[in-house]
DNA sequence: TGAATTTGGTTGTATATACAAGTTGATCGG
DNA sequence: CCGATCAACTTGTATATACAACCAAATTCA
């Protein structure tokens, strides 16, 4: 079942083609080789081969036509799950960590991403801390904190430990007329429609009620696909000026 | 291929399963019919009634345990998702919505989600509109709106159409010293081993940079399993009392 | 020329089969 | 009584095959 490397095949095949893809060897909108095709080169049967593009696809990678073809999806699709799979991969490089109520505090290189949200350089020590955070004895938040080493005194000693987002967002929001509550959600198949999004592509889904004289007047959600904010500028909370 | 519903042989599967489901006929955490015994049942090969399992799994209704067996999975995983499946039959019984850029606004009886939230009696006539926003030439959000159709002439002559949710906090949010970023996403292996969800559980996610003394400090993310927040207490502005 | 048809290729659904990998509970042996 | 082994069952991976549904381009025919 497996092959040589110890990994399965098609896991093996996706890896390729999200090489391709990464590299843009193959570039976007372009049509990559068909089923019978993969499978011929990999030796392997077609529903292996299926497999690993119907996966790509689910994770926004690429997207298919039934008697056309698979294609590359657009870079906007696929970004924010690319970089959040390096992210994933540069903290299980450092081993297994408790489920403790909080903290794993270490050294560590610094993965690029965080180089350049700190402005240091690549892989210069940065202190690790990993934050379950629980509620009603069940796990609700994990929090990953990278702290440039030469401040940390500082805000060891203030404080240190971040508010959920529930109670961030309460805090932060002087709203005028309306209740707003905001959910992750997969996108529903009128949202995929409008919005040519993969169905695994997560979205961002903001529910208003709005009030009037007392009473409840009109009741919108609204769905936003969530990687889009990444490049047309992010959903973002300005700092104070 | 199709049965005598024209519906999908693994759909019709689908179906079942969430019926007992909903109707608690199999509670949550209890273990539910084995692929061979499905397959049996249905008269399908087990390929078949695996793809209903495991489509039901990637939508957070069941988890899977190699070995074990198959089990319902809690509701507060499931409960998100099937609300908006609702909300997504009931809209798309309206049929087709052309892809302008904003506006359908028709008279609808009213689903009970949208019922509740507007004090009204279900399928009572409400104003919906559906708008589809766009930024860079490209579709970004989608917004369905019910109005309380007795109060709907003052808000056609105000603020009637939404702000979008980057624009919304943006300007919502005196914020004191951090850089936040709302995303979307599906959670890493790491967040899923931690917050025990399944793979296709949309979290959402929030980058915070924290600034002091003019540089940089920290960098941290944190990732929250979206649909918990609909029963400990949304992630949710208030309004200002 | 132009409309209808055919053809070949592609993805979608479904079956039947086989073995691997993991869990559980019963059996056996000390 | 305890531990190891085994057997039965479950899910996971993979193959080979078949046909349906769909699309695009070439071909045929009026």
């Amino acid at each position: 079942m497996d092959n040589s490397s110890g990994q399965k095949k098609f896991a093996t095949i996706k890896d390729y083609i999200l090489s391709q893809v990464e590299t843009a060897a193959w570039p976007e909108h372009s049509r990559i080789p068909s089923e019978n095709e993969l499978a011929t080169q990999f030796a392997v049967s077609r529903m292996t081969a299926r497999r690993a593009l119907q996966e790509l696809t689910e994770q926004g990678v690429l997207y298919r036509t039934q008697g056309v073809g698979s294609f590359v999806a657009s870079p906007k699709s696929q970004s924010s799950l690319l970089e959040i799979r390096n992210i994933a991969d540069e903290i299980q490089r450092r081993g297994h960590f408790h489920k403790a109520e909080l903290v794993q505090l270490t050294s560590l290189p610094c993965p690029g991403v965080v180089a350049t949200a700190l402005g240091l350089s690549r892989n210069a020590p940065v202190f690790f801390s990993l934050i379950v955070h629980y509620e009603n004895q069940q796990p609700l938040q994990l929090e990953a904190r990278y702290v440039n080493p030469e401040q940390v005194p500082d805000y060891l000693a203030q404080d240190f430990v971040l508010q959920t987002p529930h109670e961030y967002l309460s805090a932060v929001a002087p709203l005028t007329d309306a209740e707003h509550i905001v959910e992750a959600v997969l996108p529903d198949e009128l949202t995929r429609q409008h919005l040519k999004i993969p169905a695994s592509e997560p979205c961002l889904r903001l529910t208003r009620r709005t009030f009037s004289r007392g009473g409840a007047v009109s009741f919108a959600y609204l769905t936003s696909a969530g990687s889009r904010y990444r490049l047309g500028g992010h959903l973002t909370i300005h700092p104070k000026t």
